[in-house]
DNA sequence: TGATATATACCGATTGATCGGTATCTTTTG
DNA sequence: CAAAAGATACCGATCAATCGGTATATATCA
C-alpha cells in the first residue's frame, strides 16, 4: 500500500497545511460576514463555505469570538498595508487630498466597512468582544492617521489645518458608506465628494483655482486659518 | 354578583388596552435593540422588559420582524415630527444651519441611530427585512431633507448651494456618528463640527463673520455662488 | 334594558429546529 | 512512536413560532 504521489505534489509541512486552513476559514469567515451579517453567522456556515470539518475549524479557532477577531484583525491588517503604500505613492502626487479620498473609499465604500461595522455593532452589547476588537481598530486608525498626515505634510501642506481635514474628509466619508447600506447612490457621492474637495482646496490656499494644484512641487506652506 | 370596581378604573376600551399593550412592546423592542443589539433581541427579552406575555406579543406582531419593524417605524415617526418643528423654529433663527446640526445630532448621537443602524444592517442580509424597512427610511429622510431645506430657503439661504450643504453636513454628522460606536472623543466631534461650520458661512456669504449672522432679520437673499 | 353571540385580547405549555461547543477517534507529519 | 491536524458523533441550551384554550369587550336583538 505504498502511496505514489508524486513528489511535486508532497512535501506538505504541517505549518504549510495549518496556514492554509487558517486562511481558508478566515476568509470563509468574512464571507459568511458580508452575506449573511454577524447574526446570522454559524460556525456550520462557516465551515462550509471554507471547505473544513468543525474539528479543524475549532482545532484553530476554539470559539465563534475568536475567528470573527481573527479575521477582522485580518482583513484590518491587509488594508493598512495598502493604505501605507498609497500614503507613500501620493506624497508626491498632483492632488495627494483627491488620494487620500481614493484610498479611503476603497475601504469604506467596499466590504472590509461592512465587515468592520457588522463586528463592531455586534462588539457593542458583547463587552468581552469589545476589549479585543478595541485594540484592532485604534492601531489600524491611529495608523492611518498618521501615515496619511505625514505624507501630507510631506508634499507641503500646513500640518494643523491638514489634521482637521483629513479627520473631516473621513467622517464624511463614513457617513456615506453608513448610508450606502441602505441606499446607494453613486452619483450623488460623487457630486458631494467632487463639492468638499473643492472647498477645501479653498480654504487652504486662499484661491481655488492655483493654491493645491501648486502643493507638492511649490511646498511654501500655504498655510492661512479662520 | 354586581361589579363593584370604582368607575375611574373601568371603562378601559378594547382599543385602549390594545393600544397600551402595543405600545409597551414598541418601547421595549427599543430598549431591548440599543441594549442586546439585533442578534440579541429575543422574544422573551421582550416580553419580560414589556411586562407582557408572550401569547400577547405574538397576538399584536406575529412574528420577530414584524415587531421590528414597526419599532422601528415608529422611532421615525416621532424623530420626524420634532425635526418639522425645529425646521420651522429655525427658519428665523440666527444660525440655522447649526440648528440643523442640533437637530441631527439629537438623532445621530442617540439612540435612535444606534437602534435604527441595528435594524439596517440586519436588514442588509434579509431581503425580506430590508424591503419593509426600507421605505420607512425612504420616507424619514426624504421628509427631513425637504422639511429643512424650505426652512433655510425661507431663512434666505440659496436653495441650490443648501441643498448640497445639507448632505455634507449630513453625511459628515452621520460618520461620526458611526465613529461614536467604539469610541466617543465628543471634545474632538464638537472641534470639527464648529470648524466645518465655519468653511459653509464662509463659502456661502464670501465673508465668514457678517453673511450667515445677518441671515433671517435681514432676509435680503444674501446669495452668492461658485 | 338584559341576554346572547361574536370578536378581540391575552395566556403559557410545547415543539421542532438550530447552534455553539465538547469529546473522541483517525490521519498526517516530524 | 509522539504530537499536531483534522474528522465525526453528540450534547445541552436556546429560541421563534404554534396552538388550544380563557377572559374581556362589543355588537345584536328580543
Amino acid at each position: 500500500m505504498l502511496e505514489e504521489k508524486p513528489d511535486r505534489l508532497r512535501r506538505r509541512t504541517q505549518e504549510t497545511r495549518s496556514r492554509e486552513t487558517r486562511e481558508k476559514l478566515l476568509r470563509a469567515t468574512i464571507d459568511v460576514l458580508l452575506e449573511s451579517g454577524y447574526a446570522g453567522l454559524t460556525t456550520a456556515l462557516v465551515d462550509a463555505r471554507a471547505g473544513v470539518t468543525s474539528g479543524a475549524r475549532v482545532h484553530h479557532f476554539p470559539t465563534k469570538a475568536d475567528l470573527v477577531i481573527a479575521a477582522t484583525a485580518y482583513v484590518y491588517e491587509r488594508c493598512g498595508e495598502l493604505g501605507q503604500q498609497r500614503a507613500e505613492a501620493a506624497s508626491c502626487s498632483q492632488e495627494p487630498l483627491r488620494d487620500y479620498v481614493d484610498d479611503c473609499l476603497s475601504i469604506y465604500f467596499d466590504w472590509p466597512f461592512i465587515a468592520a461595522l457588522e463586528v463592531v455593532l455586534a462588539a457593542r452589547s458583547d463587552p468581552a468582544l469589545f476589549a479585543k476588537i478595541h485594540p484592532v481598530l485604534q492601531r489600524f486608525h491611529d495608523g492611518m492617521r498618521r501615515t496619511w498626515l505625514e505624507a501630507l505634510v510631506r508634499a507641503g501642506y500646513d500640518r494643523t489645518q491638514t489634521e482637521i481635514d483629513l479627520r473631516l474628509t473621513l467622517n464624511l466619508l463614513r457617513g456615506m458608506a453608513t448610508n450606502r447600506i441602505w441606499q446607494n447612490d453613486a452619483e450623488e457621492y460623487r457630486r458631494l465628494i467632487d463639492d468638499w474637495l473643492g472647498r477645501v482646496k479653498l480654504v487652504r490656499g486662499g484661491d481655488a483655482t492655483t493654491a493645491a494644484v501648486a502643493g507638492p512641487r511649490a511646498p511654501k506652506r500655504p498655510r492661512r486659518r479662520a
